[in-house]
DNA sequence: TGATATTGGTATAACGTTTAACCATCCGTC
DNA sequence: GACGGATGGTTAAACGTTATACCAATATCA
């Protein structure tokens, strides 16, 4: 009770060797029924767990599994860890969520504590301005790596992500068809990785139906920012009303800035959101955007990471999932007015 | 760069025993400074990094700490997060996060495989409905355990959490103040814990006030419950016109519901929400909410969890902390109404 | 000058598993 | 009754660190 239980005490209880009460609890080698039975009762008495650490060290084997996100507090992740638990507990994986906040000093502390401890493979957002060491370090100590969202090192990795631009063109094109003319991108402000293609897709609709010019406008993507940004956004440039958004939240935030100022989302302006997460469906309106089920995204990108993990050798993959728009009342048709 | 380099081979590069460099690379140790110097280059040549696994098991320390949430998507629990891995950073120690989704088997797995790890420590929010054996497991094991706003497992280890009782008992006050007498308890369904103190604070007040019977209405403390069973409450229970929620969740949608109805927070009904997260101030109506500062009940958390592991024989200890009434537009003067 | 610190370092035994290699039995068979 | 093959188990060497104990030098001191 009061000393930790190890395998040489449970061995000792059954009055075997510690081979065979490893062999046993591992469910390999030949042990005859009755002292299998001895063992299983005496570990149980013990109550006795192995201790992983040594497990791993000899034998090369963890099966903890690591995520790094850029902030815990975002409700996406939050479901994409659902699905990525979801599918590795069922194969006997544990999943920890590391923070990183979108700080690369942070994000190196973490990525060296996982190095250390020689986990089964991580599934990683690289923070902002990442640098190639930090990718090389990975890399060389082997551990079996997914990149999700932000995709970059070179193709050193496997990747899961989004069809960014494809998306944010199918949002712009819809908008298009409701008439909008003057469209904005709001939100975010890296100027890499997913923010980059979604404003690529906008801009590609926008010159093939000859419209003006995207006006892209950078803020953080939080409901705050929304809230504030759009009357400015507004002010800059009054002809817009059409929005893109880089995420729900922003969008989310967007319209109730515009129901403060009086304005009516969908009716004055048109927002579509990214993400679709839980509140966009119950937000004031119900937003517009572009789905891409979290979920089914963590599955996927747990898959990637199992394959890995058995395959080693298997060259790189990457593998995109579609986002479907979702129309709600937050988009309508663009308001008659004088252009 | 092919093999994964090891202390023997950072030794053999600088010439010295592994001892020596051990002792080099952890600043123990009489070592001059010029192997010191050779030593440190060697490692850095190879890219060494320290096995943790194994320095764990020698010298018995791991600062590896877990922290298992109920669910990880929770706003609250993300500025929390904040607060204890700020402060546990700068001790050198990692943060990892663990979802058990209120869920005892997940959360039993969890706890399984921290064990097995011997990590350095372990912030929890047990989940409901927790066996006894489970908090006996961990206590067995030695692991350093702090609960978190859910206190059980009859006072085996220490914990950190809210004076719910007191708060909501403030709230009720000031509902009263304000003129309301019939009250409700919205959201929520457990039957221990935090709940269950915060029903009782909403009861005392309305004991000592003399004011009618406080309803209890459960639903689960999301958005969308608070959206549609604000309406369900009010056809039961026409009178009421206070209300005191489980949490800001409900809270939030409960507004949102009234809202719908036509009705108008703080006029028609007056909603206390609970935890102050960032959405409560910008949420419409801003809401008049009981807030504890998370981010600082993290720093408390993590200060608990180091005393502990710096002395396993302190007895444990119980920290509270208050939360403060912060009144916004939810609430307002009750309605002139025939009582 | 001999006794005694001090400095700088090494050899080796842990930590708790897993696993490859080995060794007794016993059983049937020719 | 020697031989091959199961059957059921054990021995001992890893895995990569750290800590204890020890050992040579060299420096210090009375």
């Amino acid at each position: 009770m009061e000393h930790k239980p190890k395998l040489a005490d449970v061995a000792q209880a059954a009055g075997v060797s510690t081979a065979t009460a490893s062999q046993v609890l591992r469910g390999t080698g030949r042990i005859s029924d009755s002292t299998r039975k001895n063992v299983v009762a005496a570990a149980k008495r013990l109550n006795y767990v192995r201790d992983s650490r040594a497990a791993s060290m000899r034998s090369g084997e963890n099966r903890e599994i690591g995520f790094a996100v850029l902030q815990i507090a975002n409700p996406f992740n939050a479901e994409v860890i659902s699905g990525v638990s979801d599918l590795l507990e069922t194969e006997g994986y544990l999943v920890s969520v590391l923070d990183s906040r979108d700080d690369t000093d942070r994000q190196r502390r973490n990525l060296e504590a996982f190095i250390r401890s020689s986990r089964g493979g991580l599934l990683w957002v690289p923070a902002e301005n990442t640098d190639d060491d930090t990718f090389e370090l990975l890399k060389a100590h082997g551990i079996p790596t997914v990149s999700f969202l932000r995709r970059s090192g070179k193709g050193r990795f496997d990747h899961v992500g989004i069809e960014n631009s494809a998306a944010t063109e199918s949002a712009t094109r819809y908008l298009a068809e409701l008439g909008h003319r003057h469209i904005a991108y709001l939100g975010g402000t890296a100027e890499f990785g997913v923010r980059v293609e979604r404003i690529e897709g906008c801009k590609k609709a926008i010159a093939e139906l000859g419209l003006p010019e995207l006006v892209v406008w950078n803020c953080p993507d939080e409901k705050v920012a929304g809230l504030t940004e759009i009357s400015k956004l507004r002010e800059a440039y009054p002809k817009i009303t059409g929005i893109v958004c880089n995420g729900d939240m922003v969008a989310i935030g967007a319209c109730s800035g515009m129901i403060r100022m009086g304005l009516k989302p969908g009716r004055d302006i048109s927002v579509v959101g990214f993400d679709d997460v839980q509140d966009a469906a119950i937000a004031t309106p119900p937003l517009t955007t572009m789905s891409v089920s979290p979920y089914q995204l963590g599955r996927k990108l747990a898959r990637v990471a199992l394959d890995r993990i058995r395959d080693p050798e298997m060259p790189t993959t990457i593998s995109l999932m579609p986002a479907e728009l979702i129309t709600r009342e937050s988009t309508g048709p663009a308001p008659k007015e004088a252009d």
